[in-house]
DNA sequence: CTCCGTGCAAATACTTTGCAAAGCG
DNA sequence: CGCTTTGCAAAGTATTTGCACGGAG
């Protein structure tokens, strides 16, 4: 097991994902960065996107309209999307979601994480 | 546009889901009720809840493992989805969720809804 | 007769995977 | 050389849809 990161395509992916708050799907990714690698194929962006989300790199957001939708931001914040068009815009809350957090659970051994997302519509729509 | 409800398979499928509250996929509850109806088709179920969801009879909770899980629960909750097995458990909180709810969000014209999904490890695994 | 509901099978749509070739240290 | 990465195409999987038939009013 080596440090890894080293593949051309995968740092573009993962660059990518980073300078945009546009929470991609791998379609977005492969249409982006097709024209800087021509040869670039649709199979490599989901391998890249499994790969980075496994090492923790980015996060599956939601599935909007059947596509899986990730983000590079790995602090934890909420989300909103628009029931319109499929936008996802980053929510940041004031810390008071923490209090929801972990509360016992009937039947639940552990709880590690939480997903909160709003659905409305958006200013463009 | 009649009142509607008259179809035997979808009531057997509504009264099913009403019954559970495992959140059932397409695949389980075409499964459950084949027994009884020998010539159910999966295609009906589908056609069903996504009838059911229209009407606002049933939600969709969330995608497991590439699954939709409903809830015929139309009261607001939220859910716990384990991560080793998928089970879906209801989680009812107390109404300070209500005041996560509709803040401002920039690119936001309007917010109707949440989905609250905690993630962990579930007692049985 | 006219709709609604359905079985069946074919079609979708996104994602995964097998394999052989190319890259990199 | 050995292990990683990739293109390509085929396979997979959950879901949707077209069509013709069956049932209720």
């Amino acid at each position: 097991m080596r440090a890894q990161n080293y593949s051309r395509k995968r740092q573009a992916i993962y660059e990518l994902m980073l300078s945009t708050d546009s929470h991609p799907s791998a379609e977005w990714i492969y249409t982006s960065l097709k024209p800087t690698f021509p040869d670039l194929s649709l199979g490599t962006v989901y391998r890249n996107l499994k790969l980075l989300e496994d090492n923790g790199s980015i996060k599956s957001v939601t599935v909007v309209d059947g596509c899986e939708r990730y983000d590079a931001r790995i602090t934890p914040h909420s989300h909103f999307v628009c029931k319109k068009c499929g936008r996802v815009i980053d929510v940041f809350m004031s810390d008071n979601v923490d209090e929801i957090g972990p509360t016992n659970i009937d039947g639940v051994k552990s709880v590690d994480s939480y997903n909160l997302i709003f659905y409305g519509i958006c200013e463009n729509c």
